[in-house]
DNA sequence: ATTGTAAACTAACGGTTGTTAGTTTTTATT
DNA sequence: AATAAAAACTAACAACCGTTAGTTTACAAT
């Protein structure tokens, strides 16, 4: 079951496929192409279409998963919390954009059990992030606004970092990671 | 060329399902089958599937195009015109999700002059937002954080309002604009 | 040099796709 | 009741889909 060289090389070219196009509309044939192989010679690396998507989705959606524990369980400010959710999403869009989008696009594609476990690790996600922000105005921290809308915003403005930050990247890490928290900390107005 | 009650009818349709599973992967034997027809019949009213995308998408994006254009050229502050912009989002958001939601994730799927007019459009509607954020760091209004990033930040939450906006649809608009609004002008901090 | 295996190939399958042609049914108008 | 138009139907097409079977090539280990 382990990932050779070339199936890597398969997943990482089918998920830039996916990005640009959406899990549909791409081809095994597409695949191949882009691999300079025929469409046939994929399956003596892969079991099918949906396994590409699998490998693609479940490893960053667990890595969410487990980060998003941590900072739950941590000892810390409400505040460092956050920006440290900011931190994750920053993480994953420079590592593996491509990926991200797959699982943000595609993610209905999947099948049975892995649908069943991305679903549910997506609302563990959301709840997590739902019981900091909670915590947070009852702490004090932070203002006492719905707290789903506030949840949505961040959180959409996170997932689709995948869409521009090739535009931004220009801007290191740190200076991404400082600017994003500030809009959402202290907002764009001066006061 | 009119559009008639039955062509509206099968937009609507292909709308919701385009929403659920994404533009390639809904035939138009899921159509006509959401219907009760046979796909064959879909054709005394519509000329092609791309057809129905392109009825979905550009009038959309019309609107957004229109309303954005009266903002920038209206005489006010910029808050006021940034408050404007997310009464636009909202106020589609709220009339037409799925259609929305397809302008998101299937534009890519238009062909020739369509998907030229729209990433032209689309390309107009975000240099005329970052206008006005630029005109508000120059008037004073807003702070001079990273444009780009301010820009993608806030544009990603209202894009992206159309998934979460029926689980907080207990909040009128009303609600929803200001919360909206005081999370992108002042944050989630206390100060 | 021989052999075994990994990885490519050609050919083809059964099913699905968007779409067309031709026909029948439904509906509205006189 | 007769007629025209609108809108449904059946049947089928050529192209494309994911995938399999069987074969050939490339290459490393003996």
């Amino acid at each position: 079951m382990k990932i050779t060289d070339r199936k890597l090389e398969i997943i990482t070219i089918a998920a830039k496929l996916f990005k640009e196009k959406g899990y549909s509309a791409v081809t095994m044939r597409d695949i191949a192409q882009a691999m300079n192989i025929k469409a046939a010679s994929l399956y003596n690396h892969i079991k099918s279409k949906q396994e590409i998507l699998v490998l693609i989705i479940i490893e960053i959606a667990e890595e969410f998963t487990n980060v998003m524990n941590e900072i739950v369980a941590s000892n810390t400010t409400v505040v460092n919390k956050i920006e440290r959710v900011i931190q994750l999403h920053i993480d994953i869009t420079l590592r593996n954009a491509d990926a991200l989008a797959c699982l943000n696009n595609d993610w209905m594609h999947l099948t049975d059990d892995e649908l069943n476990y991305f679903v549910k690790m997506r609302a563990e996600y959301e709840e997590n992030f739902r019981k900091i922000i909670n915590e947070g105005v009852l702490a004090g921290e932070l203002k006492n606004s719905n707290q789903e809308v506030v949840v949505f915003s961040i959180l959409s403005a996170l997932r689709t970092m995948y869409l521009w930050h090739d535009k931004t990247k220009v801007l290191d890490a740190r200076t991404l990671k400082n600017t994003i928290t500030t809009v959402f900390l202290s907002g764009v107005k001066n006061v």
